[in-house]
DNA sequence: TGTAGGGTCTGTAGCAACTACAGGCTCAAG
DNA sequence: CTTGAGCCTGTAGTTGCTACAGACCCTACA
């Protein structure tokens, strides 16, 4: 599988070691639609150019930053063909963002419940578990 | 089914209304164990009592706050069969309170990104992007 | 007594977003 | 020409539910 096409022109196993991707999450996203497919070679194996590893890489950032499947999909204009407006990313982002300060604000909540209820218990053998007694409903 | 038990004595349906748990989680929790099997009528409606409240109760906050059934499992001493020991609780506890305050700072890190980029982005038609630059890499 | 409507029973399939096989090809090196 | 790595496909598993379909059952009302 080497060629004559410079750094171009990647196996998946070469895509996923360059992109730190899983290879089988490689295959997934194509299956979804996220990576077009690729050209093969006559025996059928994927033959990835530079433009899948940028796509790749996009979506990998943008799954780091809690976007999800469906959201990316509208980030690349997957969902209505077109490619989104600025107004458009700009509202995902924003909606994306309030998604993920309420869920700060949840996780911070547990963190002070788990936090007071762990710094009651000794954790040794006391009449009751002040953890059990919060879970229990006091 | 009305009886003579007084409160006892729920159908699935009313233990679902009286702790806002949706119907079939209730099977759930009982086919993976973490709801013993209760008794049933003549006609094989499931009959439950106030052990079993409580317990779905405890269930519930411990999800609430994030424990994973597996955790929740070992609070109530489903893994290995005995009661935990109040150091067994207290090092489940610390443990997801610290996957708790890992998660939150990885929100935050998020966070902080999304509302960079995202304040960059004036939704109007600019030359490029701040947001998809960001994803693509700068 | 009949029936209409709700509730309940079972098993099974679906969701997100992957991940991990099994069984078979293909390719490059020795 | 063989060996071992890599690739191919389809399918099943993961977590924690949720949502059916099709069959019972139970109560109320006529």
């Amino acid at each position: 599988m080497s060629d004559h096409e410079g750094e171009s022109g990647l196996t998946r196993g070469e895509l996923a070691r360059t992109t730190s991707c899983n290879i089988e999450t490689i295959r997934y996203y194509e299956k979804t639609g996220m990576l077009p497919d690729p050209p093969r070679t006559a025996a059928g194996y994927r033959v990835y150019s530079k433009a899948h590893v940028a796509r790749l890489r996009f979506i990998l950032r943008a799954r780091e930053l809690g976007f999800t499947i469906d959201d990316i999909r509208g980030l690349v204009g997957l969902d209505d063909g077109a490619v989104p407006s600025c107004a458009d990313v700009k509202e995902r982002t924003e909606r994306h963002l309030a998604d993920v300060r309420a869920k700060i604000a949840d996780l911070l909540r547990i963190e002070a419940v788990l936090a007071t209820t762990s710094a009651k218990c000794s954790g040794d053998q006391v009449p009751h578990c002040p953890v059990l007694e919060t879970l229990a409903g006091e």
